[in-house]
DNA sequence: AGCACCACTTAGGAGGCAAAAT
DNA sequence: ATTTTGCCTCCTAAGTGGTGCT
């Protein structure tokens, strides 16, 4: 940011701001960018081992499945029967009489290596080139990433059209692999106030339609043509429009934080209500507010089978004796919920209620429930709540509570950065915010898994030293001596033949590197047998490893020469120290690689909790929210040390 | 009540880039 | 110096929830 943009900039959270449904008075902005046409590359289908040359439609869908070939989807059979099926209808609107009849006869890897080689070419881009790419962009981002809303500059979020490809739907989704195609400007429509300059469309092109509505936020929209879904182009997150949205939806929680209580009380009432519409509304209820449930809209066939509390199913809740509910269902983006929770009796009894024959797998479990309904009935509690209001207040309050019972106000700045992480991740774990697991993620536990071993031999090699140092301890401190079943003699075996190479390679290196240097000085070389002697203790080693023996911590040099044994107490009890921490680190790992941060951070955290926090504890705000974090929540960066949610 | 339609927020993954590890 | 890792940004799919009509 400039000084210029700087000094103007518009503190819109100082402003009392009551009507919303109007979102600008003015507003102009350069339109969208269109993805680069589809230029061919002429490299052919092979078909039953035939080279087919495509005609560039088809060529096109084409390259979109080979560019996907070392993908998951390809184990997907939906992916490929949609995607072939999409094929052939290019192929037939090409010619009427092509070949192409047999998925299994299609064989695209010549395509594929041509974009291997594409993406090879790109890496291999000299600097000049490739800062040259990122000026272009910056150049467009400079125009068209800008829109100007009551004469203010605002940044634009996505004002690229989406480009076209494969449809990839995630879970089950029965539309994945559809053809998403090419998004024409005759499919636009451009939302401008009425005396800006209305953007000019491709040479050639008209937009569908152009409008002046100043009560939606969005600059231009067009239709997805494989759902049938409205896609928009916003403002960024940084901008003035979605910063109040956003602090609106946060006020909206700390309103209900208010109310919260009366509401409580209310459901649990009628969580005996003769009605059973009432009563299933109160124990939807009761389970958004506690276990942070979505909403659960109704959804059609067409898409994948997710389901949220409203929508929940006879199958995706047991019970177990004496009150505990199993959850076990897909959510949202087909992620799965899993969660054995202890409920409230009336809760556990009613859920038991509603499972009752003649109902069975497949129905619903709230039938006389949706989320109209549901939402209705909360508006009649506090205007503007609704069932999302709940997990946005109860993260934030978590997160809250969380914050002050741990952050230790005497710690170091990691002790209380890793405090708000904990915190982050109890409310992750509430959100049942989930990331994959990277491929890497096995080798890195083994890894650290590792770690933890040689920490474990290096603690016994310091008792075996103490033993020799004072025998009596094997008496005294027996429990030193206990056999650790992790620390296996195979393990210790595999690490000593590593480390010993490792040795090796080390003196070796030193003893070439030292006569290549004693060459260039015309000094006299060292000789073989200097480096033999250098390699005394590895060779010794070596040949104790190679005759397969297990060798014995006996047979290897003390680790500390001349320790006294309180001395090897204290490495012990350090040793013991590192093989704690190297643990904690290895489940904070494990956990965080399923665990999602940032979702919570970004969507449901009040972004005031965190800055308050980082003034109480004195810890730089960037250490947790990131630029453009930062710009998101420009709006909560004034807040007191001591604002409370 | 049930729908079609619309506008907006929330979500995980891909890919790029810089820092850390080897 | 190169590879690995981890973080950030971008992308767009997948939700929520409102309105207006029948």
């Amino acid at each position: 940011m400039n000084d210029e943009e700087q000094e103007i900039e518009y503190k819109w959270w100082l402003e009392q701001k009551s009507d919303t449904s109007v979102k600008w008075q003015t507003l102009s902005h350069k339109g969208v960018v269109f993805p680069p046409p589809y230029v061919p590359h002429n490299i052919p289908l092979v078909y039953s081992g035939q080279k087919l040359l495509l005609e560039p439609p088809a060529e096109e869908i084409a390259s979109y499945f080979a560019q996907m070939l070392d993908t998951d989807y390809m184990k997907n059979p939906v992916f490929i029967k949609n995607f072939f099926r999409e094929f052939q209808i290019i192929l037939r609107e090409c010619s009427s009489r092509h070949t192409i009849e047999e998925f299994s006869k299609c064989d695209f890897t010549l395509m594929y290596e041509h974009f291997q080689r594409i993406k090879e070419q790109k890496k291999a881009m000299t600097k000049e080139e490739k800062d040259k790419l990122k000026k272009e962009k910056e150049a467009i981002k400079a125009s068209y990433g800008v829109a100007f809303l009551d004469g203010r500059k605002e940044k634009v979020g996505n004002y690229t059209i989406e480009p076209p490809g494969l449809f990839r739907g995630r879970g089950e989704h029965p539309k994945t692999g559809c053809y998403k195609r090419r998004v024409q400007p005759e499919d636009v429509t451009i939302n401008i106030g009425k005396d800006a300059q209305i953007p000019e469309p491709p040479a050639g092109h008209h937009w569908k339609n152009v409008i002046h509505d100043s009560t939606v936020s969005w600059l231009a929209m067009w239709k997805d043509n494989v759902n049938d879904n409205f896609k928009y182009v916003f403002l960024a997150p940084g901008s003035s429009l979605k910063g109040q949205s956003d602090m609106k939806k946060y006020e909206m929680a700390r309103n209900l934080k208010g109310c919260v209580d009366s509401i409580r009380k209310t459901y649990t009432a009628d969580l005996r209500n003769k009605d059973m519409a009432i009563r299933q509304r109160a124990t939807a209820l009761y389970l958004i507010d506690k276990l942070a449930l979505r909403a659960g809209n109704e959804k059609s066939d067409d898409e994948a089978d997710t389901v949220g509390c409203c929508s929940l199913r006879y199958e995706h809740v047991s019970t177990e004796e004496p009150n505990i509910l199993v959850f076990d269902f897909l959510g949202k983006d087909s992620v799965r919920y899993f969660n054995a929770v202890p409920v409230d009796d009336q809760v556990f009894k009613n859920i038991k209620i509603f499972k009752r024959p003649p109902k069975t797998h497949n129905d619903d479990l709230f039938d006389r429930l949706n989320t109209t309904v549901l939402n209705k009935h909360l508006q009649s509690l506090m205007p503007g709540l609704t069932a999302k209001v709940f997990r946005t207040f109860n993260a934030s309050i978590t997160f809250q509570d969380e914050l002050r019972k741990h952050t230790p106000k005497d710690g170091t700045l990691q002790e209380k950065l890793s405090a708000y992480d904990k915190a982050n991740r109890r409310v992750a774990e509430l959100c049942n915010h989930q990331k994959g697991v990277g491929k890497s993620h096995e080798s890195q536990m083994e890894k650290m898994q590792d770690k933890v071993l040689s920490l474990k031999y290096l603690r016994r090699r310091y008792i075996e030293q103490l033993r020799q140092v004072e025998p009596k301890m094997k008496r005294k401190k027996a429990e030193l001596f206990e056999a650790d079943p992790e620390l296996t003699d195979d393990w210790i075996l595999k690490y000593e033949i590593a480390i010993t190479k490792k040795d090796r390679e080390r003196i070796v290196n030193k003893f070439d590197k030292e006569n290549a240097e004693r060459k260039q000085n015309k000094e006299k070389a060292l000789l073989k047998s200097d480096l033999k002697e250098r390699l005394g203790e590895v060779i010794a080693k070596e040949k104790l490893l190679e005759k397969g023996k297990i060798p014995s911590v006996k047979d290897f040099p003390p680790m500390k020469r001349n320790a006294t044994a309180d001395k090897l107490l204290e490495y012990i009890a350090k040793t013991d120290d590192r093989i704690k921490t190297a643990k904690l680190q290895m489940e904070d790992k494990d956990e965080n690689k399923t665990m999602a941060l940032n979702t919570s951070r970004l969507n449901y955290l009040d972004p005031r909790i965190t800055i308050a926090w980082c003034k109480t504890f004195n810890v730089p705000v960037a250490k947790r929210f990131s630029a453009t974090q930062r710009e998101k929540f420009r709006w909560a960066m004034d807040v007191d040390p001591d604002w409370e949610f």
